[in-house]
DNA sequence: GCCGTACGTTAACGCTCATTAACCGGACAA
DNA sequence: TTGTCCGGTTAATGAGCGTTAACGTACGGC
């Protein structure tokens, strides 16, 4: 561990990189962009992003291992929250969510769509972090609605999820709070649908 | 147009070939797949596609055109069989869009993953015929739900679209008539929100 | 019996691209 | 002043891969 994650001060030249290798990888896909590219993103040159990582399977398990640790940490907090209020908690959860999804498009969109470029021992930890998250989620979703059984929990969580990651593909002229709005009755719309 | 899509009769060498293809690149990516993977996936040898199609990427081509047609075909089928009904339509499309997302899982990835790979023509094509496939939900919800306005439906169809596409990436041990009723209803429910 | 077409094969070409080598200037501590 | 990281540079390397060349075989029509 270098740097904390959250800092006011400039970032730096690793933190750049991170950044617009996510952009890049989220547009053109991990195999559709090259070094020299991500380099020129933030003013040097192609190899001399090995100053800083390792390769450029690093920076795509560090983007992916990054993101499903903070999903999961967020989760949590907002379960130890809740202090046992299951609407306040699935309500708590959707707003996270929302929040990253706005906040980190790319990094939704590589979340789901570039997992299997991973070493081995990285994506057996990005699925571990995910299924954790999931859990959070299935277990949220069965207190409130107990008719719902765990295989249908678990599948209405994922397209819940499905729904809620679809903002990076769209442009829509509808500012920030409206979309936030929407994605969340949109949610709970669906949520309560398990309710029978 | 060689033969009809839909026959009764053994799977021709080039249908075979678009199956795997859009298994392989789905699972895999469209650049993290050789012509010799493609070529082993139907017996013969990498080069030998080269028989069937100009190129790697006409296969990918063909793949998304032919999806965005059906989609869309089945689409403008059922808003004519609707006969002004909207509850009737947005129920037939949300069971159409079902049944082809279960029925072909690569083909829906494909669908939103890998655009961006195409040459401008192809995919001018495809996202003309994305658009007029969103049209048709979108007024079909705009029918039902006269108090959402055009950009608020426009989104909330994009979220639809997320949550019914979300099954690909699932493992489930629900019975296909099961998930199929689920995502009816999250479907249905989300939109309800929609009614304010 | 002959020919053209359909459908394969293997070998070679050429390009892209991640990675490594070799080198360099500047900040800065001793 | 001198030495040593740190963070760059450009050039070379080497693998992977899409594509093309050159060649072979079965078969259907004439």
């Amino acid at each position: 561990m270098t740097t904390s994650p959250t800092r006011m001060d400039a970032p730096t030249r690793r933190e750049q990189i991170l950044k617009e290798a996510a952009r890049l990888f989220a547009e053109r896909g991990f195999h559709g962009v090259g070094v020299d590219e991500i380099g020129a993103a933030v003013g040097i040159s192609g190899p001399g992003l090995y100053r800083h990582f390792p390769g450029k399977d690093a920076m795509l398990a560090e983007l992916l291992v990054g993101i499903s640790e903070r999903l999961l940490a967020g989760g949590r907090l907002r379960v130890a929250e809740s202090d046992g209020d299951p609407a306040a908690l699935l309500g708590a959860l959707v707003d996270g969510h929302i929040d990253f999804a706005l906040d980190d498009r790319p990094l939704i969109t590589l979340h789901d769509r570039e997992l299997d470029r991973l070493k081995d021992e990285d994506r057996k930890r990005v699925r571990q972090l995910q299924r954790q998250y999931v859990e959070l989620w299935v277990e949220a979703v069965r207190a409130l609605h107990p008719a719902a059984d765990e295989p249908e929990a678990r599948a209405a969580v994922h397209a819940v999820f499905g729904l809620l990651n679809s903002t990076p593909h769209l442009r829509t002229p509808l500012a920030r709070p409206a979309l936030e709005h929407l994605l969340r009755n949109l949610a709970h719309g669906a949520l309560a649908s398990l309710a029978r």
